[in-house]
DNA sequence: CTCAATACTTACCAAAAGGTAACTACTTGC
DNA sequence: GCAAGTAGTTACCTTTTGGTAAGTATTGAG
């Protein structure tokens, strides 16, 4: 009893504990550029998740209240993801964390210089 | 080689790469919040966190660029940290993000009813 | 009678992350 | 010559996390 910090005291503290950790924004931002996407589609988006981690995932986010689950009992079944109010008050953020990504990640491949003719390449 | 596919395919996954994990956003969000901070000021502010964490969270945002490190060699040594150009063009996003933290952190105490008063309370 | 398809769950094991305590450096003050 | 003070580092151990493979449910197709 009696801790000698309320733990609350820092809203960006809580909201970071809900969205923050490996894919839990990438998953926020795919589902807030759908209406909805289903289990097996995020799962094809994140190549290297295990579904094991994408369900863990998920289940915390709903929790959270940011996503709905809708689970649909046909054969065989199939349950779509959709972001909540809550979540869907994401969206500005996650597009402007984008908008820093796309214009970094254009920096990064001038001032390399190579980079696309080579990737192309490789592949 | 020749792997299936490119992995820096997408910039949102690499900077949330960067920023993301455990206490790396807040750091940058204090940050943002001060023209500098030394390592115990950070450390005052973030109590949970131990001193080998903090340091490795300090070091990777240096990596990548976010950060910058000064060390002044007084007796006993002191150092500064602050953000660079790059760190601080995440200033708007952690700010709009901190909104949405105060906004929801608003709602739960009104739909919860206590909390305030018990929180005072119990210190 | 068995397979395929979706969306998981569970058990088990390996890897990564984090906590703690002790140690470093250097100089001032006692 | 010992403690204090800042900002660490290091070694060791525990906890947490994540990967993998197998199992579950249901039903239509072959």
């Amino acid at each position: 009893m009696a801790p000698t910090h309320n733990p609350n005291q820092c809203p960006m503290e809580s909201i970071l504990g809900q969205i923050m950790g490996p894919w839990t924004p990438y998953i926020l931002w795919l589902l807030s550029n759908e209406e909805s996407l289903r289990f097996g589609q995020l799962s094809a988006l994140i190549p290297d998740i295990s579904a094991k981690v994408l369900t863990d995932r998920l289940r915390k986010l709903e929790a959270s209240g940011l996503v709905h689950r809708d689970y649909q009992p046909t054969v065989p079944p199939t349950v779509y993801y959709s972001l909540t109010e809550r979540g869907a008050e994401l969206h500005d953020v996650l597009q402007g964390l984008n908008k820093v990504a796309l214009r970094w990640d254009a920096e990064d491949r001038e001032k390399q210089g190579k980079s696309d003719s080579e990737v192309i390449a490789a592949e």
